[in-house]
DNA sequence: TGGAGGTTTTGGTCAGTCCAATGTAGTATC
DNA sequence: GATACTACATTGGACTGACCAAAACCTCCA
């Protein structure tokens, strides 16, 4: 077959643009749309475009970077999944500013591969802290939305809602921490909580379970209710001890070969 | 499940293309790619195709998505930029494995964007409970390691090399943390310190924060010597406090509109 | 001067084609 | 009969060229 050395793109007469492609060898050995996104990247942390700036048009970029349009769009969708950059229609590809919410899909889908036992393990640590920052001015605000939302809860389960009676449990646990200090801090409880709803679904469904954690929520409202922040906190930790905790991973589950 | 006539495809005006799916509306509004996306991602979460097991092909899930086999592949590869999806070329696409570390990258570059200063407020949450997690048993390995990496620190820093010290200054705190109980909590401060570590070389190029620096070491990796991990651990918060950590925001610098 | 309307640019999407890595079945060999 | 090798089908990787729609830009006219 060809007898060239695997470097050259099959019949592409644009060659090299850069006659110092040496240092790409390694990136080149893995695929090119990796390799375009980790260029890119590199512009981007490098300082090269700045946040909030375009990036050049994707006709453009591609031609720059040597790989085709569809390449390049692959490496894009991947930074931009990654939260590193966003697309506009008509109008281009942006870097993303600095703290901006949108990458939380990507930190979500990240989440949802951990193991739901670290996830509670780690909220155990970063959700008391959390409730200690509840401004002692909005103490009675949370209190009164988390008395609420366990009164729905209890209706919900009641009426055999599990899945809402979950729904309403995560909101229970994102109204605690909505006063957390930093925005990093919130979206990682945010997104841990999320998570840990589907797996928390499985409590809900059994009927001795679910009502010990809505007690043990009860439990905290009442130092909310109580003004005491610091005594929630010190329930929250309680609540998520991994004792009280469902750490479920059956892997035993039957698996089915689907053709 | 979807048998609606979607066939016509150029020429749709994606406002309302379908006339049943609510749920989908937000989805199908974005974009083809987004869609695909997130119903691949509904049928890895909901357990459809479990972790490990391969994807139907590329043409394959191309046909049963509705979208053409560019559009899936850009969906694809921004599954695997989240960690959800893995490709083996010549192979299939394969759902990742739970608690693969792979996902890290996502991780890092989502991290990466966060603001240095939330960055420090969370580390100071989660890096003191990881110290407290040091065995007893190890508490004489991590201290003589930590010696050792002050020691390098000192002499980077006298030789003038800023890089090396910070490199140094990250592996000092990683040390520390290895022993955090969940595979979660490390990977987090794993991330978290390595992105603080760009930020932290300002730090160790201004000759007087330097040493300072290199003092509060000192001060955590003493208590460490003397086998005290609590102590370790209320040093390490301290050394976080916002009030001694670099913040470094300037979004002042001249920004040139080029062309 | 200020819109209205057309043109250009840009991302979104598609079809068709080829290449290379992988996996497999079938054949030849010992 | 077991093993090794070859040929082929499948699959991801990549490219070309084209078209559409949203946005941005520009021109021209009132």
């Amino acid at each position: 077959m060809n007898d060239e050395p695997r470097t050259s793109r099959p019949s592409k007469p644009l060659g090299q643009a850069s006659s110092d492609s040496k240092a790409e060898d390694t990136l080149n050995a893995i695929s090119l749309t990796d390799s375009a996104a980790s260029r890119i990247a590199a512009k981007i942390n490098s300082g090269e475009i700045m946040p909030g700036r375009r990036l050049p048009s994707e006709r453009a970029l591609a031609s720059e970077l040597n790989v085709s349009r569809p390449a390049l769009r692959e490496a894009l969708q991947a930074l931009q999944s990654a939260g590193l950059v966003q697309s506009r229609r008509g109008s281009g590809w942006y870097v993303q500013e600095h703290g901006s919410d949108d990458g939380r899909v990507a930190l979500s889908s990240w989440m949802a591969l951990q193991p739901i036992g670290d996830i509670i393990a780690v909220r155990r640590i970063l959700e008391p802290e959390a409730v200690r920052s509840i401004p002692a001015t909005r103490v009675t605000d949370v209190a009164a939305r988390a008395d609420e939302l366990l009164k729905e809860m209890r209706r919900a389960l009641r009426n055999g809602e599990p899945e809402l009676a979950a729904q309403l449990h995560s909101s229970f646990h994102r109204t605690l921490v909505q006063f957390a200090s930093t925005r990093l801090h919130r979206t990682l409880l945010a997104s841990m909580i999320d998570t840990a709803e589907n797996a928390q679904l499985e409590l809900f469904r059994t009927p001795q379970v679910d009502l010990q954690s809505l007690e043990r929520h009860r439990w905290i409202a009442d130092a909310l209710d109580d003004g005491d922040v610091e005594e929630a906190a010190r329930r929250v930790a309680a609540h998520l001890e991994p004792a009280f905790t469902f750490t479920g991973d059956e892997r035993d589950q039957t698996v089915e070969v689907s053709e």
